[in-house]
DNA sequence: AATTCGGGGGT
DNA sequence: ACCCCAGAATT
Protein backbone atom coordinates (compact mmCIF):
# COMPACT_ATOMS: atom_id res chain seq x y z
CA UNK A 1 0.00 0.00 0.00
CA UNK A 2 1.71 3.36 -0.91
CA UNK A 3 1.79 5.22 1.98
CA UNK A 4 0.74 8.66 0.41
CA UNK A 5 -2.69 7.15 -0.75
CA UNK A 6 -3.57 6.11 3.12
CA UNK A 7 -4.12 9.67 4.57
CA UNK A 8 -6.02 10.83 1.21
CA UNK A 9 -8.23 7.52 1.85
CA UNK A 10 -8.79 8.16 5.16
CA UNK A 11 -9.25 11.68 4.99
CA UNK A 12 -12.32 11.19 2.28
CA UNK A 13 -13.43 8.40 4.20
CA UNK A 14 -13.84 10.50 7.22
CA UNK A 15 -15.63 13.56 5.09
CA UNK A 16 -18.58 11.57 4.51
CA UNK A 17 -18.87 9.58 7.18
CA UNK A 18 -18.00 11.89 10.55
CA UNK A 19 -20.13 12.03 13.37
CA UNK A 20 -20.91 15.67 14.59
CA UNK A 21 -19.11 15.58 17.81
CA UNK A 22 -19.01 18.50 20.10
CA UNK A 23 -15.04 18.97 20.79
CA UNK A 24 -14.49 18.72 16.43
CA UNK A 25 -16.18 22.28 16.49
CA UNK A 26 -13.27 24.20 18.05
CA UNK A 27 -9.69 24.94 18.34
CA UNK A 28 -9.56 26.07 22.51
CA UNK A 29 -7.36 23.88 23.64
CA UNK A 30 -8.99 23.80 26.77
CA UNK A 31 -12.25 22.31 25.42
CA UNK A 32 -9.85 20.06 23.32
CA UNK A 33 -7.75 18.60 26.30
CA UNK A 34 -10.92 18.46 28.78
CA UNK A 35 -12.58 16.17 25.65
CA UNK A 36 -9.40 13.89 25.21
CA UNK A 37 -9.09 13.53 29.25
CA UNK A 38 -12.42 12.22 29.84
CA UNK A 39 -12.27 10.17 26.52
CA UNK A 40 -9.00 8.39 27.34
CA UNK A 41 -10.38 4.25 27.71
CA UNK A 42 -13.76 5.57 27.47
CA UNK A 43 -15.96 5.81 24.54
CA UNK A 44 -17.64 8.45 23.32
CA UNK A 45 -21.05 7.62 24.43
CA UNK A 46 -19.91 7.45 27.78
CA UNK A 47 -18.12 10.05 27.94
CA UNK A 48 -20.29 12.55 26.06
CA UNK A 49 -22.28 13.58 28.82
CA UNK A 50 -19.49 14.26 31.24
CA UNK A 51 -17.78 16.67 28.55
CA UNK A 52 -21.23 18.76 27.87
CA UNK A 53 -21.97 19.11 32.25
CA UNK A 54 -17.83 20.04 32.24
CA UNK A 55 -17.89 22.53 29.68
CA UNK A 56 -21.15 23.83 31.74
CA UNK A 57 -19.88 23.96 34.77
CA UNK A 58 -16.67 25.23 33.90
CA UNK A 59 -16.01 27.02 30.64
CA UNK A 60 -12.32 28.26 30.88
CA UNK A 61 -9.40 26.92 32.51
CA UNK A 62 -9.39 29.23 35.34
CA UNK A 63 -13.01 28.20 36.51
CA UNK A 64 -11.54 24.68 36.31
CA UNK A 65 -8.26 26.07 38.45
CA UNK A 66 -10.86 27.91 40.59
CA UNK A 67 -12.96 25.16 41.62
CA UNK A 68 -12.72 22.54 44.79
CA UNK A 69 -11.38 19.35 44.04
CA UNK A 70 -13.65 17.51 45.67
CA UNK A 71 -16.57 19.08 43.38
CA UNK A 72 -14.44 18.38 40.19
CA UNK A 73 -14.73 14.49 40.95
CA UNK A 74 -18.43 14.78 42.06
CA UNK A 75 -19.00 15.98 38.84
CA UNK A 76 -16.69 12.94 37.20
CA UNK A 77 -18.70 10.64 39.21
CA UNK A 78 -19.31 7.12 37.42
CA UNK A 79 -16.14 7.80 35.11
CA UNK A 80 -14.31 5.88 36.57
CA UNK A 81 -10.11 6.09 36.54
CA UNK A 82 -10.48 9.22 39.14
CA UNK A 83 -7.02 9.87 38.60
CA UNK A 84 -7.62 11.49 35.56
CA UNK A 85 -9.76 14.17 37.45
CA UNK A 86 -7.34 14.75 39.87
CA UNK A 87 -4.68 15.13 37.59
CA UNK A 88 -7.11 17.60 35.05
CA UNK A 89 -8.16 19.67 38.26
CA UNK A 90 -3.83 19.98 39.14
CA UNK A 91 -3.47 20.59 35.48
CA UNK A 92 -5.61 23.23 35.47
CA UNK A 93 -4.48 25.11 38.32
CA UNK A 94 -0.94 24.58 36.65
CA UNK A 95 -1.71 26.54 33.79
CA UNK A 96 -4.20 29.18 35.70
CA UNK A 97 -1.32 30.31 38.21
CA UNK A 98 2.11 29.66 35.96
CA UNK A 99 0.52 30.08 32.87
CA UNK A 100 -1.82 32.52 32.95
CA UNK A 101 -4.14 30.06 31.44
CA UNK A 102 -2.94 29.92 28.40
CA UNK A 103 -2.29 26.16 27.44
CA UNK A 104 1.35 25.70 26.33
CA UNK A 105 1.43 25.39 22.49
CA UNK A 106 3.45 22.38 21.31
CA UNK A 107 3.51 18.63 21.88
CA UNK A 108 7.00 18.78 23.64
CA UNK A 109 5.21 21.47 25.98
CA UNK A 110 1.89 19.62 26.88
CA UNK A 111 3.68 16.49 27.30
CA UNK A 112 5.09 17.73 30.83
CA UNK A 113 1.96 18.38 32.45
CA UNK A 114 0.38 15.69 34.51
CA UNK A 115 -2.35 13.85 32.90
CA UNK A 116 -1.39 14.23 29.25
CA UNK A 117 0.91 11.38 27.72
CA UNK A 118 2.28 10.93 24.09
CA UNK A 119 -1.21 10.19 23.11
CA UNK A 120 -3.14 13.58 24.25
CA UNK A 121 -0.17 15.11 23.98
CA UNK A 122 -0.29 14.61 20.22
CA UNK A 123 -4.22 15.15 19.87
CA UNK A 124 -4.07 18.81 21.36
CA UNK A 125 -1.17 19.71 19.43
CA UNK A 126 -2.64 18.65 16.34
CA UNK A 127 -6.31 19.80 16.59
CA UNK A 128 -5.63 23.08 18.88
CA UNK A 129 -2.22 24.04 16.67
CA UNK A 130 -1.99 21.88 13.95
CA UNK A 131 1.27 20.53 14.68
CA UNK A 132 1.96 17.38 13.06
CA UNK A 133 2.52 14.88 15.12
CA UNK A 134 0.64 11.44 14.82
CA UNK A 135 -1.46 10.08 17.59
CA UNK A 136 -1.58 6.46 18.66
CA UNK A 137 -4.33 5.17 20.27
CA UNK A 138 -6.26 1.57 20.22
CA UNK A 139 -7.56 2.48 16.97
CA UNK A 140 -4.80 3.72 15.64
CA UNK A 141 -2.47 0.35 16.18
CA UNK A 142 -5.70 -1.62 14.93
CA UNK A 143 -6.01 0.32 11.72
CA UNK A 144 -2.19 0.29 11.45
CA UNK A 145 -2.03 -3.46 12.17
CA UNK A 146 -4.55 -4.43 9.85
CA UNK A 147 -4.01 -2.32 6.81
CA UNK A 148 0.07 -3.27 6.96
CA UNK A 149 -0.50 -6.70 8.22
CA UNK A 150 1.97 -6.24 10.77
CA UNK A 151 2.00 -8.82 13.92
CA UNK A 152 4.49 -7.15 16.13
CA UNK A 153 2.94 -6.98 19.87
CA UNK A 154 1.73 -3.44 20.18
CA UNK A 155 2.54 -3.61 24.19
CA UNK A 156 5.74 -3.98 23.31
CA UNK A 157 8.43 -1.51 23.18
CA UNK A 158 9.87 -2.55 19.28
CA UNK A 159 6.11 -2.79 18.52
CA UNK A 160 5.06 1.33 19.82
CA UNK A 161 8.36 2.32 17.99
CA UNK A 162 7.16 0.52 15.11
CA UNK A 163 3.90 2.41 14.60
CA UNK A 164 4.78 5.63 15.94
CA UNK A 165 7.39 5.80 12.81
CA UNK A 166 4.66 4.57 10.46
CA UNK A 167 1.95 6.77 11.38
CA UNK A 168 4.36 9.99 11.50
CA UNK A 169 4.67 8.79 7.99
CA UNK A 170 1.50 8.54 6.97
CA UNK A 171 0.27 11.76 8.90
CA UNK A 172 -0.84 14.77 6.42
CA UNK A 173 1.26 17.77 6.66
CA UNK A 174 -1.39 19.85 5.35
CA UNK A 175 -4.53 18.43 7.37
CA UNK A 176 -2.21 16.58 10.98
CA UNK A 177 -5.81 17.61 12.52
CA UNK A 178 -8.17 16.22 9.93
CA UNK A 179 -5.77 12.84 9.67
CA UNK A 180 -5.54 12.15 13.52
CA UNK A 181 -9.34 12.64 13.74
CA UNK A 182 -9.76 10.95 10.59
CA UNK A 183 -7.83 7.44 11.60
CA UNK A 184 -9.41 6.99 15.03
CA UNK A 185 -12.91 7.75 13.92
CA UNK A 186 -12.49 4.98 10.84
CA UNK A 187 -11.29 2.79 13.95
CA UNK A 188 -13.71 3.38 16.11
CA UNK A 189 -16.99 3.46 13.26
CA UNK A 190 -15.34 0.84 10.67
CA UNK A 191 -12.27 -0.73 11.46
CA UNK A 192 -13.89 -1.87 14.57
CA UNK A 193 -12.53 -4.85 16.98
CA UNK A 194 -14.78 -7.24 16.16
CA UNK A 195 -16.86 -7.59 12.71
CA UNK A 196 -15.34 -4.79 11.05
CA UNK A 197 -17.21 -3.55 7.94
CA UNK A 198 -14.67 -4.81 5.51
CA UNK A 199 -17.65 -4.92 2.60
CA UNK A 200 -17.37 -0.40 3.15
CA UNK A 201 -13.89 -0.21 3.58
CA UNK A 202 -11.76 1.62 1.32
CA UNK A 203 -8.77 -0.05 1.97
CA UNK A 204 -10.06 -3.53 0.98
CA UNK A 205 -8.26 -3.79 -2.39
CA UNK A 206 -4.77 -3.54 -0.57
CA UNK A 207 -5.63 -4.20 3.51
CA UNK A 208 -3.45 -7.21 4.05
CA UNK A 209 -5.81 -8.71 7.15
CA UNK A 210 -8.61 -8.21 4.95
CA UNK A 211 -6.74 -9.85 1.95
CA UNK A 212 -5.61 -12.72 4.03
CA UNK A 213 -8.41 -12.96 6.19
CA UNK A 214 -6.70 -12.12 9.42
CA UNK A 215 -8.68 -9.12 10.62
CA UNK A 216 -9.75 -10.81 13.59
CA UNK A 217 -5.98 -11.54 14.91
CA UNK A 218 -4.83 -8.20 14.86
CA UNK A 219 -3.34 -6.28 15.99
CA UNK A 220 -1.13 -8.69 18.31
CA UNK A 221 -1.48 -7.59 21.84
CA UNK A 222 -0.12 -9.47 25.09
CA UNK A 223 -1.52 -9.26 27.54
CA UNK A 224 -2.95 -10.62 30.53
CA UNK A 225 -4.87 -9.55 33.09
CA UNK A 226 -5.08 -11.23 36.34
CA UNK A 227 -8.32 -10.50 38.63
CA UNK A 228 -8.21 -10.06 42.03
CA UNK A 229 -11.31 -10.99 44.32
CA UNK A 230 -11.96 -8.98 46.99
CA UNK A 231 -14.21 -9.35 49.91
CA UNK A 232 -15.81 -5.71 51.46
CA UNK A 233 -17.62 -5.43 54.72
CA UNK A 234 -18.96 -2.38 54.31
CA UNK A 235 -20.65 -0.94 57.96
CA UNK A 236 -23.06 1.54 56.98
CA UNK A 237 -23.31 3.45 60.55
CA UNK A 238 -26.41 6.00 60.80
CA UNK A 239 -27.44 8.53 63.62
CA UNK A 240 -30.99 9.94 62.89
CA UNK A 241 -31.01 10.86 59.05
CA UNK A 242 -27.21 11.20 58.97
CA UNK A 243 -24.65 8.36 57.51
CA UNK A 244 -20.85 8.09 58.21
CA UNK A 245 -18.40 8.33 55.40
CA UNK A 246 -15.14 8.39 55.40
CA UNK A 247 -12.39 9.48 52.65
CA UNK A 248 -10.52 7.37 50.70
CA UNK A 249 -6.67 8.86 50.94
CA UNK A 250 -4.83 5.32 50.27
CA UNK A 251 -2.93 4.12 47.21
CA UNK A 252 -5.89 1.84 46.24
CA UNK A 253 -8.87 1.73 44.36
CA UNK A 254 -11.23 4.68 44.16
CA UNK A 255 -8.74 7.23 46.17
CA UNK A 256 -10.31 10.78 46.68
CA UNK A 257 -13.62 9.40 46.87
CA UNK A 258 -16.01 8.98 50.00
CA UNK A 259 -17.59 5.47 51.17
CA UNK A 260 -18.28 3.79 53.84
CA UNK A 261 -16.48 2.24 57.10
CA UNK A 262 -14.40 -0.78 55.05
CA UNK A 263 -13.48 -4.05 56.82
CA UNK A 264 -11.64 -6.01 54.23
CA UNK A 265 -10.97 -9.89 54.61
CA UNK A 266 -10.02 -13.21 52.79
CA UNK A 267 -13.26 -14.02 52.67
CA UNK A 268 -16.95 -12.97 54.45
CA UNK A 269 -17.10 -12.79 58.46
CA UNK A 270 -20.10 -12.80 60.34
CA UNK A 271 -21.49 -9.03 61.91
CA UNK A 272 -20.69 -10.31 65.38
CA UNK A 273 -17.41 -10.96 64.76
CA UNK A 274 -16.98 -7.81 62.78
CA UNK A 275 -18.49 -5.59 65.71
CA UNK A 276 -16.85 -7.53 68.40
CA UNK A 277 -13.39 -7.22 66.28
CA UNK A 278 -14.33 -3.57 66.09
CA UNK A 279 -15.17 -2.13 69.40
CA UNK A 280 -15.92 -4.69 72.27
CA UNK A 281 -17.15 -2.05 74.19
CA UNK A 282 -19.34 -0.47 72.31
CA UNK A 283 -20.94 -3.28 70.46
CA UNK A 284 -23.45 -2.73 72.53
CA UNK A 285 -24.25 0.90 71.25
CA UNK A 286 -24.62 -0.57 67.80
CA UNK A 287 -27.92 -2.10 66.30
CA UNK A 288 -27.77 -3.99 63.08
CA UNK A 289 -30.65 -3.07 61.10
CA UNK A 290 -30.28 -4.45 57.41
CA UNK A 291 -28.30 -6.59 56.04
CA UNK A 292 -27.97 -6.36 52.08
CA UNK A 293 -26.89 -9.52 49.80
CA UNK A 294 -23.96 -10.10 48.51
CA UNK A 295 -23.33 -6.93 45.88
CA UNK A 296 -20.48 -7.72 43.16
CA UNK A 297 -18.81 -4.82 41.40
CA UNK A 298 -16.60 -5.85 38.50
CA UNK A 299 -14.01 -3.86 37.70
CA UNK A 300 -11.43 -4.36 34.89
CA UNK A 301 -8.67 -5.16 37.41
CA UNK A 302 -10.72 -6.78 40.38
CA UNK A 303 -14.32 -8.17 41.63
CA UNK A 304 -14.88 -6.58 44.63
CA UNK A 305 -18.10 -8.80 46.55
CA UNK A 306 -19.44 -6.27 48.72
CA UNK A 307 -22.00 -6.84 51.74
CA UNK A 308 -23.31 -3.90 53.46
CA UNK A 309 -24.79 -3.87 57.18
CA UNK A 310 -26.53 -0.57 58.63
CA UNK A 311 -25.72 -0.14 61.99
CA UNK A 312 -27.85 2.09 63.78
CA UNK A 313 -25.58 4.44 66.07
CA UNK A 314 -27.02 5.59 69.81
CA UNK A 315 -26.70 9.37 70.02
CA UNK A 316 -24.13 8.89 72.80
CA UNK A 317 -21.57 6.72 70.92
CA UNK A 318 -21.83 9.13 68.19
CA UNK A 319 -19.09 11.01 68.82
CA UNK A 320 -16.35 8.50 70.00
CA UNK A 321 -17.14 6.12 66.92
CA UNK A 322 -16.60 8.97 64.61
CA UNK A 323 -13.30 9.76 66.27
CA UNK A 324 -12.06 6.32 66.60
CA UNK A 325 -13.27 5.02 63.35
CA UNK A 326 -12.44 8.19 61.45
CA UNK A 327 -15.08 9.24 60.23
CA UNK A 328 -17.88 11.79 59.29
CA UNK A 329 -21.50 11.91 59.77
CA UNK A 330 -23.19 13.72 56.68
CA UNK A 331 -26.56 14.36 55.96
CA UNK A 332 -28.00 13.60 53.00
CA UNK A 333 -28.29 16.72 51.52
CA UNK A 334 -23.71 16.61 52.17
CA UNK A 335 -23.80 13.41 51.36
CA UNK A 336 -25.15 13.54 47.52
CA UNK A 337 -22.64 16.29 46.87
CA UNK A 338 -19.92 13.93 47.87
CA UNK A 339 -17.97 12.19 45.24
CA UNK A 340 -18.46 8.39 45.93
CA UNK A 341 -17.77 4.97 43.53
CA UNK A 342 -20.61 3.44 41.81
CA UNK A 343 -21.10 0.64 44.29
CA UNK A 344 -21.63 2.93 46.59
CA UNK A 345 -23.86 5.36 44.89
CA UNK A 346 -26.17 2.69 43.93
CA UNK A 347 -26.50 1.17 47.28
CA UNK A 348 -27.39 5.05 48.85
CA UNK A 349 -30.04 5.01 46.35
CA UNK A 350 -31.51 1.56 46.94
CA UNK A 351 -31.27 1.62 50.76
CA UNK A 352 -31.02 4.81 52.42
CA UNK A 353 -32.74 7.37 49.91
C1' DA B 1 8.12 -4.39 30.86
C1' DA B 2 4.51 -5.13 33.91
C1' DT B 3 0.91 -3.29 37.16
C1' DT B 4 -2.48 -0.43 38.56
C1' DC B 5 -5.77 2.64 38.01
C1' DG B 6 -13.42 2.19 36.53
C1' DG B 7 -17.14 1.53 34.44
C1' DG B 8 -19.92 0.52 30.48
C1' DG B 9 -20.95 -1.78 26.19
C1' DG B 10 -20.43 -5.33 22.47
C1' DT B 11 -20.20 -10.09 21.06
C1' DA C 1 -16.92 -14.91 29.95
C1' DC C 2 -13.97 -12.15 27.36
C1' DC C 3 -12.67 -8.14 24.87
C1' DC C 4 -12.18 -3.21 24.16
C1' DC C 5 -12.49 1.71 24.94
C1' DA C 6 -9.50 9.02 21.76
C1' DG C 7 -4.08 6.07 28.12
C1' DA C 8 -1.14 7.68 31.98
C1' DA C 9 1.43 7.03 36.14
C1' DT C 10 3.96 4.08 38.88
C1' DT C 11 6.89 0.25 40.07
Amino acid sequence: MDKKIVAHRLINWYNHHKRDLPWRHTTNPYLIWLSEVILQQTRVKQGMPYYLAFTEKYPTVDDLALADEREVLRLWQGLGYYARARNMHATAKLVHQQYGGTFPDSYAGLLQLKGIGPYTAAAIASFAFREPVAVLDGNVYRVLSRIFGIDTDIASHAGKKIFTTLANELISLEHPDIYNQAIMEFGAMLCTPAKPQCMFCPFNDACIASLTGRQEQLPVKSKKLSVKERFFHYLVFTSGNEIALKERTHKDIWSGLYDFYLVEKDAFVETDELLQELSPEMAGALVVEKKSAVHIHVLSHQRVKAKFWQVAVAAEAKEKLATDLGLTFFTPTETDDLPKPVLINNYLNEYIF
